[in-house]
DNA sequence: AATACATATGAACAGATGAACATATATTGA
DNA sequence: TCAATATATGTTCATCTGTTCATATGTATT
């Protein structure tokens, strides 16, 4: 008899319940932010190439053929997502994975992926 | 006295070794499709929202102050992805997570973030 | 069949994104 | 200090993306 303020199909302290159990909004958007770094194939081309090895900027762009502002730009966003880590030897920077996160979250996305 | 053609720091060799280790176009491009889902934060608060329940989509439209319209769109682009299913009672149509990769994608990227 | 309810779909618009190009910065060596 | 090399940065442009609004589809009830 009592009056319902719900579309569906929950009550609305199910509804409270679930809602304080939403990460925080800053988390969420650092979440997204993260996974939109893993959305472009050159950039996780750029990840797989650094899988064992580090590399310089040039050497990226020639395996990858890509060019090297485009390597450099994307280098940067990785590095401001903390995905990567980088070493100035000469002229030259290298670059290397930085976060042991990098492996298994492309692993898990690989085997989602491959079913 | 060769001539090198590399920019950079490694040898050609070592350059083929790698490209040869790169995972196919394909792949690559599914991987970087699946992590583009994961890289909104609305379809992560959606995520999160059908963590534990099954929810119908009036209900996470509510939940998370968002329009019927939107949470069916973002549904969609999730379901393409395989990452929730449906059942269809009555009505309404229940959302739920289709794949326990969902979780684990989400714990890493939580990892990652909240260092 | 007519209505109400739940969800899906299509079009349009604003904002974001990646590549390309030109240019700037930094390091080394002559 | 000047030239050469390696990398970074700024700008522009075409394309993609998420939301909104309007409308369509599907289901149950009368």
């Amino acid at each position: 008899m009592e009056q319902k303020e719900e579309h569906g199909n929950i009550d609305a302290e199910t509804m409270q319940t679930l809602e304080n159990k939403q990460p925080p909004e800053e988390i969420l958007y650092d979440l997204a932010e993260l996974f939109k770094v893993f959305g472009d194939s050159t950039r996780i081309r750029i990840l797989y190439a650094l899988f064992e090895n580090e590399l310089c900027v040039g050497d990226i762009a020639t395996l990858l053929h890509m060019s090297q502002s485009s390597v450099s730009h994307q280098l940067r966003i990785l590095k401001d997502a903390k995905l990567v880590k980088f070493r100035r030897e000469g002229k030259s920077i290298f670059y290397a994975l930085d976060d042991e996160h990098v492996y298994h979250i492309l692993e898990m996305g690989m085997e989602h992926v491959e079913e």
